[in-house]
Order: C-alpha cells, then structure tokens, then sequence
DNA sequence: ATCATCAGTTTGTCATGACAAAGTATTGAC
DNA sequence: GTCAATACTTTGTCATGACAAACTGATGAT
C-alpha cells in the first residue's frame, strides 16, 4: 500500500566534536532533507531503531530530534505505523517579534518617527497590565512607523525605567524588541488582544486616512522567561494597508 | 540570598497501576501546587536529582515532567541554578478554537442562522487556500452567529466535501469545529490572517451596525495532523462586540 | 580589598536496555 | 469469502548510569 518507503538518503552523518548538540545536528539535517524535498511530503521517514543505529546515535537521541520537528508541524508520528512528513517547511507556533524586524524582513523600508518621549508614573490600566505597582514609573513612547513612505501604525508604549533607558535616536533607528534584547532582555511570553475600531480625526490625519476609516488595534504585554514585565503597547495599524498573521498548532 | 527554598511540600505520589504517564502524573501535581499557590510564584522547586527520588520515579521522567511545564510558561529552568516558578497558571500558546465554544465557554449563549449550505466546485482562490486541486467539490457555508441575542458574526466556510457532509440541523445546533471532532477530524494545524474593513451596505444590514462601521476579519485555513485540509474559513466580525486574544510564547 | 581560582550544585546531553501499546498484515477457522 | 485471532512493526514510556556545562559561592593570592 504504502509504496514509498524511506529511500537511502544520503548519510547524515553527526559531528561529536561539534558543541551543537546531537539531537539538533540530527534535527537540523533532517528539517533540510525535507525543505529541500529529498524526503516528500507524505513519505515516511525510517524508523527511530534503524536510524539511530545508522546515524550512530542513541534511540532517545534520534527520539528527540523527530520530536523537535513534530512540535514544529513538519512530521507526524503514530505509533506502529510510523513518522510520516506532513509538511515541507516549518510552521511556527506563533511569532514574538516586533513589527520593525517583519518590516524589515519583508523589505518594506521601516522609518519611525519618535512624536513623544517621556518617563511618567504607570497610569492605572497600563500598571494592571504590565502586573506592576500602581504608579510605577515607566518609559511613556509615542512612535509613528512609516513603510516605503507612507505611515503604517501609530505606537504607544510603556517601559518600566528599571527594566531598560532608552533614548530618542535608538528608537528611531530601532525596533523596540530589538533594542530590548539588545540589552539581554528576551520576551518569551506576551498577550495581545487584537480588535478593530474607526479612526479618530487625529488618528485619521496622522495616518493619512480618511476620517472614520477602519484601523486594526493591537494592545500587549509582554514578559521575559523570568516572569518579569518588558512591555506593554497600544497601537493602531491601517487596516487597508496591515494585517496580522498568525500560524497556530494545537497540541 | 535567595531565601525561598523548596518547603517540604506535600508528597506527590505516582500511580503505577494507572494509565497515565508517570511523567503526566507528577506534571500535573506540580501544576496544582502552583496553580494553587503551595509553590509560590519566586520559589524555586527541589532540584530534578532529589525530587526524582523522592517521588520513586527515575531522573528523565521528572525531567520530562518539569519541562512539560517550561514549555507551557509556568516554570523556568538556568543550568547550574536550578527551576524556578515564573507564573502561577499556565499560558496557552495558542488556542485552535471556534468562536462557538469560545461563547459557550463565555456564558453568551450562542445561536447560529444557516444562510446557506451547498456543495460546489471549489473557486480557485479558495482551493488555493485549501491547497487542493481547482475545482474540487466543497461544501459552502454562510452562517450567522449570534450571541446574547445580538448578531456578532457573518461567517463563510468552505469544507472538501470528501472530508465531511454536514447538515443545517448539525450547523444550527453546533459549532463547526465540534462537528469535526466528532467524526473524528481534529484541527491542528491553521494560518490566519486577521484584519480589518469597513463594512459594506449588506453586511452592515445583516449585522445590524451603521454603513462603514469597523469590521474584524479573518480568513482560516486547518490542517489536521495527517496534512490534509479541514476547512476553509472567512468571516466578519463586529468589532464593537469582538476582539481576538491571543497568547504567545516564543521559545 | 580585589580579583582569579576552585569546588560544589544543578541542569543539559547522551547511551543502553527493557517492556507496553497501538497500529498493520497475515493466518486460520468457519 | 468473511471474520476473528495472531504475529509483526513502530512508537511510547521508563530506568539506570555517566559525563559535560553553567552558575554560585568560598577560597586564596596579590
């Protein structure tokens, strides 16, 4: 029935004197067969007794690099049949980047423009959000972003003070998470509530719309991997011009 | 310096004669003595040698336990230090829901309007979606949601007729996602895309909003874990009664 | 007093071995 | 021929043992 049984691919062979892991060198190795379509999609993949042997590696480790790609979306295993290619390229989960970094990566010319910059004590709301003390004080930003000339979002943050300074060239010539983890600080954990409203009149004049046009809004907070608050936002993006994507795997 | 150390909480016993991983097991237990706050948010937990033997189980199914928890944002673990509790419930990536069970869950008491139900050949664009071949049979559906008997939603699907047949009765009484699960298909895998528009004179009409007014959208595409395409969604939603909330985690 | 060195703690990686559970394919009885 | 029982394949779970790497804190030299 299933014909296509895992032709010899090509050795992959492992490196022990490497730093990287095994179980990553396997995975990696692995992902490229099947990006670059020596292993097709629905085609089954030897099973995890031949190919540890044959790579030379434990069955746990050669385990933990099939995992590794299960979790991305691009294998699926079931037990007595085997693990089978579902997809050729990786899904990720969900990104945690900045909308600079996509613009950048999808060569659309970001410039930002800084309208305000100021420390002030954490309003309510934003104190609730970001699970810090009433009144805190925190980094107040206001930030316009443009791509390929014309204005894309209008950006309202808050930085507590004590977890980054930050000064009006950086952000201009910046994204915000990239100038966070610049300074050691990676967010691992955010949530957004993602919604949509008509522009204001100041809003539509800012964003060279028209007035009462649709603009998608984006409020998040964002933690680092020790709990601790980085971020929270409040922007407003041109519906016509933005939207958001997202891939999402369900356990 | 850091004074929290593990207290002597309670013994988590494992089940042998169950069903249940023994990994899962002691997970779970963890997660309820942090959920309810036995393990403060701060502590760090025993180390993986000790608990593993006092627990009767080996090192590997702890670990495997401790880093079920990592991955799912309630624990944090640094080499050389030890694993600390970092949020006291757990932060869903992502979930791959329907807006039905998402109302139900919400105590908003759902109610769905079949507007239309047939099976066509597939327009291009939407078999582009589903990456089938042009022109494949699919079941069209156009619904409207309401909640807490208010019109909330305008929603238009498109499912492979060879993957499952449905019924008005079936739509008017479920939510789609829960008609899947129930012959068995389970949605793991979705790209969306979410934005925003004004709406037209129609859709205003049907949802009761003013001409113009802010409209979330959303367009879907499910795989399940085999890779095949479930269903094709694109639907409208009143933004001044809905937003998407959305948790990431970024490894 | 300050800084480098070293020992201790804790998680990270890997190997080997074993059995269980869930599919699939084959065999055999009727 | 049909259906149930059986054998086989493959992944899932678990144990034990070992060493490496990262961080902390104490020690010692300057």
């Amino acid at each position: 029935m299933t014909s296509d049984l895992s032709p010899p691919f090509r050795p992959v062979e492992v490196d022990r004197t490497s730093p990287v892991p095994l179980y990553f060198q396997v995975a990696t190795r692995l992902q490229e067969l099947i990006e670059k379509g020596e292993i097709g999609v629905g085609a089954r993949i030897e099973n995890e007794v031949d190919l540890a042997e044959r790579l030379g590696v434990s069955r746990p480790t050669t385990r933990r690099a099939i995992q590794y790609l299960v979790e991305r979306g691009m294998l699926v295993r079931k037990r007595g049949v085997g693990t089978q290619v579902v997809h050729p390229k990786v899904r990720r989960p969900v990104e945690l980047s900045s909308l600079y970094d996509d613009l950048v990566a999808g060569d659309r010319s970001p410039r930002t423009e800084v309208l305000e910059l100021r420390t002030m004590p954490a309003p309510d709301p934003i104190a609730a959000a970001l699970e810090v003390a009433p009144g805190t004080e925190v980094t107040w930003i206001e930030r316009l972003r443009y791509a390929g000339g014309e204005p894309l979002a209008l950006m309202h943050n808050a930085i507590p003070v004590d977890v980054l300074r930050l000064t009006r060239d950086d952000l201009a010539a910046h994204g915000l998470y990239e100038l966070l983890r610049r300074s050691g600080l990676t967010p691992r954990i955010a949530t957004q509530v993602i919604g949509a409203r008509s522009a204001t009149a100041a809003e539509a004049r800012t964003l060279d719309e028209k007035r009462g046009a649709s603009l998608l809004t984006m409020t998040r907070t964002a933690w680092d991997a020790g709990g601790r608050a980085l971020e929270y936002g409040s922007h407003v993006y041109r519906a016509s011009r933005y939207s958001f994507e997202l891939n999402l795997s369900a356990g």
